[in-house]
DNA sequence: TGTTGACCTTGCCATGGCGGCAAGGTTTAG
DNA sequence: CTAAACCTTGCCGCCATGGCAAGGTCAACA
C-alpha cells in the first residue's frame, strides 16, 4: 500500500489529475468518438497514454475540448475552429482577426438563414393555397411539376 | 440516305424526341452525375439505352427531373422527394398528405432557422463587445474559453 | 481467485448530396 | 482519319458524426 502496485497506471494517473476519455467526454460534452477524431485531424494534440494504451487528458486538454465544443455550438466549421484555436493560444494575436472571423461566420449564417427563409416562405405560401382534404387536386404538386 | 445508316441509334432516338443525358442535364438543371445517381437510388426509373449504352430520356423523364430539381430547391430531402413523387403519380392521393409533408418540412426549416439565428445573435453580440483592434484581449475568445 | 460488466482500443462502414477524376468506348464535325 | 466532345462505369473526397465489431483492460464483487 505504501508502495505503488506494479502497474496500476490508470488509477495513478487519475490521482494525478488526469482523466480517461470517458471522463473527458462526460465533462466536456464531446463524444469519445469525436475526441479521437479531433486528435486524428490535429485539432487537439496527441493524448498521452497509460501503459495499456488508454488516452489520458489533463485539465488543459479538457479546456481545449470545451473550447471546441462551444465553437461547434456556434456553428463554426472545423477549419474555422482550427484558426480560432491558433488565435486563442497566440498571445500576440490581434482581436481584429477573431472579430473578423466571427463576423464572417455570422454573415455565412445570415446567408443560409435567408435561403432557408425563402424556401419556408414558398412552402407556407403553397400550403395556404392547398385545401388539404381528401381530394387529389393540389397546388403544391402543381407548382413542383412546373 | 433514304435508308437508315447501319446503327446511328443516338441520332435516331433524338429524332424520335429522346434526349441524351447531356441534353437532359442542360434542360433540367440537374447534373448528369446526379441524374445517374437518382437512377441508382430509384428516384427515377432506369433509363432506356442506345445500342452503345447511352441513356435516353423522354419528355416525361425530363418532367420528373424538373420536379425533383424544384423539390430540391425547396430543401426537400431525397426521402421526402420520393414520397412527393409517389403522391404526384398517385391519382387517388389526398392533397392533405402533400400539405402535411410541406408543412412538416416548413417546420423543420423553421427549427433550423431558429437555431442558426440563435448562433448568429450570439456571434453578433460577442462581436459587439470586441474592440477588433491590434490588441490581443478578446471577449469572443474569452467566451469560447468559458 | 475468477468472473462479470463496464470501460478502452483500432478500424471500417454509413450518412447526404453532391463533385472530381480516371480509363475507356462512341459520336460527330472537320 | 483525326480530334474534340460526348458518354460509360467506378472509385475517392467532402463534413462531422454515429455505429458496429473484435479485441484488450480494469474495477468490483463473490
Amino acid at each position: 500500500m505504501g508502495r505503488q502496485a506494479q502497474r496500476p497506471e490508470l488509477a495513478d494517473a487519475k490521482q494525478q489529475g488526469f482523466h480517461n476519455i470517458g471522463d473527458a467526454s462526460a465533462t466536456t460534452g464531446v463524444s469519445a468518438k469525436m475526441i479521437r477524431h479531433y486528435e486524428g485531424v490535429g485539432l487537439i494534440p496527441k493524448a498521452s497514454r497509460t501503459f495499456a494504451g488508454y488516452r489520458l487528458y489533463a485539465d488543459a486538454d479538457l479546456h481545449r475540448l470545451r473550447f471546441i465544443k462551444r465553437s461547434r455550438n456556434l456553428g463554426f466549421s472545423m477549419k474555422q475552429i482550427e484558426t480560432l484555436l491558433a488565435l486563442w493560444s497566440d498571445q500576440h494575436r490581434a482581436s481584429s482577426e477573431v472579430k473578423k472571423l466571427a463576423q464572417a461566420h455570422a454573415a455565412e449564417l445570415g446567408e443560409k438563414i435567408r435561403e432557408m427563409q425563402a424556401m419556408q416562405r414558398t412552402l407556407i405560401d403553397l400550403s395556404k393555397h392547398c385545401r388539404g382534404n381528401q381530394r387529389p387536386d393540389c397546388p403544391i404538386l402543381d407548382d413542383l411539376a412546373g
